[in-house]
DNA sequence: ACCTATGATGGGAACGTTCCCACGCACCGA
DNA sequence: TCGGTGCGTGGGAACGTTCCCATCATAGGT
């Protein structure tokens, strides 16, 4: 069972020093001669010689490593943006260590921990908890941070994500516009992300300019309550006796959506007449009866400006006032806000 | 900014030398007398010392990195894996490198040298291409490896994936058992996947202990092409006058379910009346109407398993016999394979 | 012909850790 | 008293790389 071969074994074969060996690899060819540089090509071929990432990250202190932490790798919207990182940081010669943290705040300092054990030069967070402290402490020994989707108080970083006050005006707008007029906004607990506080207030402030009634209603795990508190909604009689005016529920995320569909269906109601929309595109939307309308996230998008966001900290050493990065979604209308009756 | 920490500093904080620090940190602690383990602890907690992880594993050769190659990161499927992988690598204390290959052969290849580099104690693969040579020539190096669901051609290694043959089995027993007689498989191009083909050779070969009749037809990328099979499939007449005999179809994987029921959607045919069963469990089959029957994969059981097989090929040098650990999936009936005319 | 600038090349220390070995010490049986 | 044994501890060499610096040849300007 033959061992790796090291830099000095391919500067042996090839017979030069195993500084032009490094040369070679560390990309600055340019500074060997011709010929010289395709003697080491043959010996490193020879020897199927490939430089040890670990030695290299100990002496330059650059692992090439960032890190990206997931609050739910089984969410297709962080899949989708986590392609995104992960293309770019390709394109960058970046590799990508990919934890998720189950949404588990205490998951999520060990893995932060653990990333930076392992000397990422950059770290993309989706964050669970609120790792505020580990963050400072990380950020303070010079680690460029970049925030995807949800905001962290008292973190000072860089923030990529959803325009979320533009997806909820274009969701009313849309709603409005098709005739609804009385709207449920379903929402997972807001307290513990930042969009989901974001989009829940600015719900409640664009009601009134589009003269809609609205309230929320935030999710617990149980889909009983859920249809109960939908079909509350859907029953009860219209204000001021003026007669039933269109529902529809206004769903905060893809989960939302799932949930929200699937006790619509128990109760046996029909979309359309009673609108639904999402943020957040999935792919069986377009298949449910007859459609289901929704804000696609430019999840891709999100996903490099992650990574261009981490290369601008980190060559801008100075902490630069944070950005944001916010992006619109995009409208899919279908059926499920077509007022059919 | 202050730099991290490094042991010697724990060490002369500690009054200690930094072989004892190194050996509280390595978890040999009770080589350690408590005063001084105290001293070490008290030490490290004051300078916020975390151990080097690429210091450690260029001197001692275990990165703690296990490497998982995904054919696709957006497969729900792989995905879910992915998860019972991360769960049972951290509970060994390891850390996981994905990379995604897009199903790009070439980028596999990439890939694999990246992780290699990384010095990856084991290596978990679900792969795009057939990148043979390469794995043989990690193998050779002692590398353990475990093939996820895709068997590799020359490459000898445990696999862990779906008991495909047991999976068919189950499926032409549900499909006989609720009257359908003529069934068509719809798959991708067999060719680039193993399981692909063990399924639909089974498929072939169950048909006539069942009575029934059956063909398959392999996707292209195209909806239309699709739809025009299927619809072909639905309208021809019955072979040998023997009046109109109750159809379905069977789809291969999760991707091919979406791309069948948005054509049966556009044949305007109704579930249940045209049988349609898929392999791969999402959370959308129990929203279309009458809900799509599955068959569900054990994705934890299977990414728990493959950390196993990868922890017990590692003590194990030796090239043990390849082991295969099939397991069953679940059948979830739902109306889709209910005839009710 | 001499001095210096320039470019290609190589030697060696350092990165932060692990691990082999050696040391000192207490204890114990001879 | 002595030699062994065991345990707690520490010094120092390695791991495979990078990068500073030194070396040497060549060339160009005077």
């Amino acid at each position: 069972m033959p061992r790796r071969a090291t830099i000095i074994e391919v500067a042996l074969e090839a017979g030069a020093s195993k500084t032009s060996v490094s040369r070679y690899f560390a990309g600055e060819r340019d500074k060997l001669s011709p010929a010289l540089c395709e003697r080491i090509a043959a010996a490193a071929l020879r020897l199927d010689y490939r430089p040890n990432q670990m030695a290299r990250g100990l002496k330059a202190g650059r692992s090439r490593l960032i890190g990206m932490l997931v609050a739910d790798i089984r969410n297709p919207f962080s899949v989708a943006v986590l392609h995104g990182v992960e293309r770019a940081c390709r394109e960058q010669g970046l590799s990508l260590l990919v934890c998720n943290t189950d949404n588990d705040p205490e998951l999520e300092r060990t893995h932060l921990a653990l990333m930076s054990s392992y000397q990422v030069e950059g770290l993309i967070i989706n964050a669970s908890g609120s790792p505020d402290t580990e963050l400072q402490a990380l950020t303070g020994q010079g680690l460029p941070l970049v925030l995807l989707d949800r905001e962290l108080g008292a973190v000072q970083a860089d923030l990529v994500g959803l325009d979320n006050a533009k997806a909820i005006d274009l969701a009313l707008d849309h709603l409005a516009e098709q005739g609804y007029r009385e709207l449920l906004y379903l929402s997972e607990p807001p307290e513990r992300a930042s969009p989901r506080r974001e989009r829940l207030t600015r719900f409640q402030a664009g009601l009134a300019a589009r003269r809609l009634a609205g309230e929320a209603y935030t999710m617990s795990a149980s889909d009983d309550e859920l249809a109960r508190a939908i079909e509350a909604f859907l029953t009860r009689s219209a204000p001021k006796g003026s007669g039933d005016l269109p529902r529809a529920l206004l769903c905060a995320n893809g989960a939302v959506t799932l949930a929200a569909t699937r006790a619509l269906q128990r109760l046996g109601a029909r979309l359309g007449k009673t609108g639904l929309m999402g943020i957040d595109e999935l792919d069986w939307c377009a298949l449910i009866d007859p459609g289901i309308t929704t804000l696609a996230q430019p999840t891709e998008t999100i996903g490099r400006q992650a990574v261009a966001s981490l290369l601008a900290n980190s060559v801008s050493q100075a902490a630069a006032e944070p950005r944001q990065h916010r992006f619109e979604p995009r409208l899919i209308a279908r059926g499920s806000t077509r007022l059919t009756g």
